[in-house]
DNA sequence: GTCTATAAATGGATAGAC
DNA sequence: GTCTATCCATTTATAGAC
């Protein structure tokens, strides 16, 4: 008894962490239990049985982003691509291309900053991008060439944080021409 | 009556806004008036004496650190730099380098990350940063060089946000190299 | 001009019913 | 497996003393 006809506990976490995702980025690491419970259809009591405690609710939801940005990554990578800097392409593509329904992946970075208010998140997140670090600095880059080309793509991906312009003519054609010098990295170098 | 020897109201102001400041960035937007009251040396009701509720405190912090941006790029321009590409080249030393004791500007960041849920606050950026946007524009580079190094400028300062390595001599030859390419905007546009 | 005291609201978490 | 009811701590904001 008591199981709500048609979902089962993991559609029930699914829903809740989908829920905080959204409330997080509408009202700020703030958003109560309650709003957050009811935006996915339980009751307070229902979401802390999932989840021990806000900031475990809030832990896992941190994990559930860093894992879909590592995927879109992934979902990136060309098959058919084995030069130097294929990561490197993929991280840029995962980082500045709207595909599929990844504006939800351009918003993850402001979600990104709310959850690390909790410094349980901030160590988390510090892993993980020394980790993505580690692994573009293996891509077979030079590395004056990788700075730069992750530097700007981090910055325009970081452009919507501050309400800055984006998807404009020069950023398309900027993203191209990043894509450009990972494979013919002697034009900075030179 | 009442007036702590020693202290005038705007010291007093300053010293809510630079406390508010520091609770923010050590304990994030949830910070209580209490807190931050204490480290300036003030009582909760005298704080709010001086800023009508925490939103009104967190608006005006907010406009005080973009304020002190705007002050740092204008400390960084070069009298005696009157080429093309002036403005652009004082963004990047005011946003990469910590000159003076302004790891604070780095840091001020992640701030301004925090206050940006305010609602308020958000709006306010945004405007500030279309205000510095039509300004860069302005600066005489080409549109792509501007596009390019702007961005990578943006990445560089972001990156301690994700806790990622920062003052690299890789770092620090890329910072060089942008203010390099605004003065030769040919090698990057051929 | 600043403080104390307190009101009023909200949020996180627990206990136990169903 | 989920909900209701409730407790307790925290927080913003007010009222009024000094």
């Amino acid at each position: 008894m008591g199981r709500t006809a048609g979902r089962t506990p993991d559609d029930t976490r699914r829903a809740l962490l989908d829920a905080a995702a959204d409330a997080v980025r509408a009202r700020g690491i703030h958003a109560s239990l309650d709003e957050i419970a009811r935006f996915a259809g339980v009751s307070k009591g229902g979401l802390i049985y999932h989840f021990a405690s806000k900031d475990d609710l809030i832990l896992e939801l941190a994990r559930d982003q860093l894992a879909a940005f590592q995927a879109s990554i992934d979902a990136a990578l060309d098959p058919a691509d084995t030069s130097p800097g294929r990561l490197t392409r993929a991280y840029i593509r995962a980082a500045l291309t709207p595909a599929g329904d990844d504006a939800a992946v351009r918003q993850s970075i402001a979600l990104i900053t709310q959850l690390m208010t909790l410094p349980a998140v901030a160590e988390l997140a510090r892993a993980d991008a020394e980790r993505l670090d580690a692994a573009l600095a293996a891509d077979g880059l030079p590395p004056d060439v990788l700075a730069l080309v992750v530097a700007a793509a981090d910055g325009m991906s970081c452009a919507p944080l501050w309400g800055a312009a984006t998807r404009t003519p020069a950023h398309r054609r900027l993203t191209e021409r990043l894509l450009h010098l990972t494979r013919h990295p002697e034009l900075w170098e030179s």
